[in-house]
Formats: C-alpha cells, structure tokens, sequence
DNA sequence: CGCTGAATCTAGCACTGCTAGACATTCGAG
DNA sequence: CTCGAATGTCTAGCAGTGCTAGATTCAGCG
C-alpha cells in the first residue's frame, strides 16, 4: 500500500514531490509509520523499483512473442516505450543512485527477468559474440537514448532514425545485407 | 571562485554534500551572498556542468591528434575515462535534470564543442549513415555504459569487451572485416 | 562632511528525513 | 474476568535544506 502510493505520488508529479510525510498524508496514516515498515526513504523507493522491475519484465516477456527479424527491434521499442511512459519508475530503477545488488546472486528476480528478457532478444544476432556482453551492450545503448532523451538532449524528430541505427549496428543480420 | 567552490565540493564529497551553507563556508561569505551572484543553487550546478563540458571538449580534443582506425577508439575512451574520473562533474553535465538547452542554437558553446569532437571521431566510419544521428547513438551508448557502470549494474571486468562490441558494431570497417 | 548605492550580514520561513517518548488498543496468562 | 505486556500509532521535536526580507556596513562622490 506505501508502496503503490510512493509509486502513484511520483507518476503524477515526480520524485521531489515523494516527501515522507505526503506519502503518510496520501495512505492516511502519521509520518512515523512508514519507518516502522522501511527503513527509511531510500528502502521505499528500492521497493518501487523492484516492482517497476517486474512491471518492465512483463512487458518485454509479451513483445517476446512476436518471433523472427523482428524480434530485437521489439524488445528495443518495448523499453524505450517503458521508459518514455513510466519516466519516475524508470528513474528508480536505473537513474536514482539506490544501492540495489545487480549482477551478484543476491540481486532481485524481478531484475534478473527483466535482463534474461533483453537477453532473449540479443542471442539470436549474437553470433560469435558473447552474448551477455552484447546485451549489456544493448540495454545501455538503450538506457542511454531513453535518458538523454527524457533530458531532451537528443533531437527529438530522430527517435526512429537512431533506433534504426542501433538495430542496424548490433544484428548482424542487417550487418550482412550491408552490400 | 563560487563554481571553482561547487565542484571541488562536489568532487570530494559528492553533490549531495553541496548545500548552500557548505559552499558560502568555502568561499567565506555568508550564504545570501550566493543569491547576488547566482539566481539558485540550481544556477550554480548549471555553470559547474557548462565548465565541465568545456573541460570534456579538450580532452576529446587532444584525444583526437590519433588518428587513423584508432580514432574512434580514443575518443570513447576518452569520454568513459572522463566520467569514471570525474563522476560529479559528469553528472552535473549529463544526469541531473538542470535545464540546459541542448539542441537549440543558444546552447553553451561548450556543449557543442564537445558534441562536435564526438561527430568528427564518427564521421569516419558513418559511410552512407547520417553523421550527426550516428553521433547521438554512439554518444548514448558511451552515457548509458557510463552510467551504469558507475551505479555499479554492469559486471566490472567486461569493460574492454563492451567497448569492443561498441567499436565493432558502429565502426563500417570492423563490418567488412566479418567473414 | 553628508549622502547614495552597492555589498554583506543576521535572522527567519517553510520545508526535508528521521526519531524519542507518550498514548491507546488488543491479546494472552492466570 | 482481570491485568500486565506487547503492539501499533500518535504528537512533538531535532538538525538540516533552499531561499529571502530587512538591517547594517562601507566605499566613492559631490
């Protein structure tokens, strides 16, 4: 429940607006009862995260379906959709400094998903790459247009013309079309 | 002498331990004194970040008398070397949501230096790809390896195979190269 | 000397995350 | 059925934040 309601505060209206005694106004309890079940602030937006974790993971196992050529360009456009339409939960889970264990043993399944779904969608055009390193080559390209562009660092009509480009770059399918 | 203030302070402890107090401390003034200067604390990371940026262009610079296949190269390793150096700088200049205009004719030379520095290391290898979309993606494939790599979310001892896999994808000539 | 204007200061506002201690309610043992 | 203990919640407060209003000092100039 201060889960759903952090997560809720910060789509409409960002992040600085998550303040811990907001968050107790919104789910009708006193400030202090939040830190009887988080330790603090940081540990509720870990939280959130984790769950944006599984929302993202989801949605990438869906746009899996779709098989073929296709298929990495899907994974790319589903998390950059995320990204762009869930900007403060993409913010917690990627942006936000909050010390959640990635790569160790330790590190959240919903997370774990969420990278095997990317990976998923890499191996196929990985060829005699390795490819949990082409994948994390992938998601950063990836992370980088999402958040230079939520930034608006990026030239806002060219969305398509890079994703192109990456897509173009890492398969090497679209490589041996090349003439 | 306030901006010199801002980033040391920043460098040492972190931008969360730039508070207006600390800083006026630091430039032994009391702390309206910044607001005569600067319209917010806001104002002050923008011209640290504006410095930074002008500080990136000429290591990007210097980077670029090599020339030849390895140019590219050295402009990404240039640009991962800054930010692993110099992480609040970097992060004033490219994570923190300061508005600065980026695209637009009246963004600070500096950026635009520094995006120039990046187009000249790709236009080599652009072929029949448009330079300046080529840019942008090769630019947020070295923030999103950036990036993640500081928050600790890539494995650490796979850097050198990522840049490979960067180098090879965008590079035309590694292309041909593939049997 | 007297004045003006710029520069600087002290004091304070409304807010933040977080916590100590008081209070109420509920539950289990006798 | 009673009563101590445990649980949960509250009010009040601390130290810190960005920022600002108003008082004060001090230089240069007529």
């Amino acid at each position: 429940m201060i889960i759903d309601a952090a997560r809720e505060l910060a789509e409409e209206e960002g992040w600085d607006a998550v303040t811990t005694r907001r968050l107790a106004e919104k789910v009708e309890y006193s400030q202090p009862v939040l830190y009887s079940h988080f330790k603090g602030k940081d540990a509720i937006v870990r939280a959130v995260a984790v769950q944006g974790a599984g929302e993202l993971a989801r949605q990438l196992r869906k746009a899996r379906a779709i098989r073929g050529r296709s298929r990495l360009r899907a994974a790319a456009e589903t998390y950059l959709e995320f990204a762009r339409d869930r900007p403060a939960l993409y913010d917690a889970m990627f942006v936000q400094q909050v010390d959640i264990p990635f790569g160790t043993p330790e590190a959240p399944q919903e997370l774990a998903d969420a990278f095997g779904e990317l990976l998923a969608a890499v191996e196929p055009v990985a060829g005699d790459r390795d490819p949990e390193t082409l994948t994390e080559v992938f998601w950063s390209a990836l992370h980088g247009i999402a958040t230079l562009t939520h930034g608006k660092r990026l030239r806002p009509d060219h969305h398509e013309a890079r994703l192109d480009l990456v897509l173009g770059a890492l398969s090497l399918a679209q490589q041996e079309d090349r003439p």
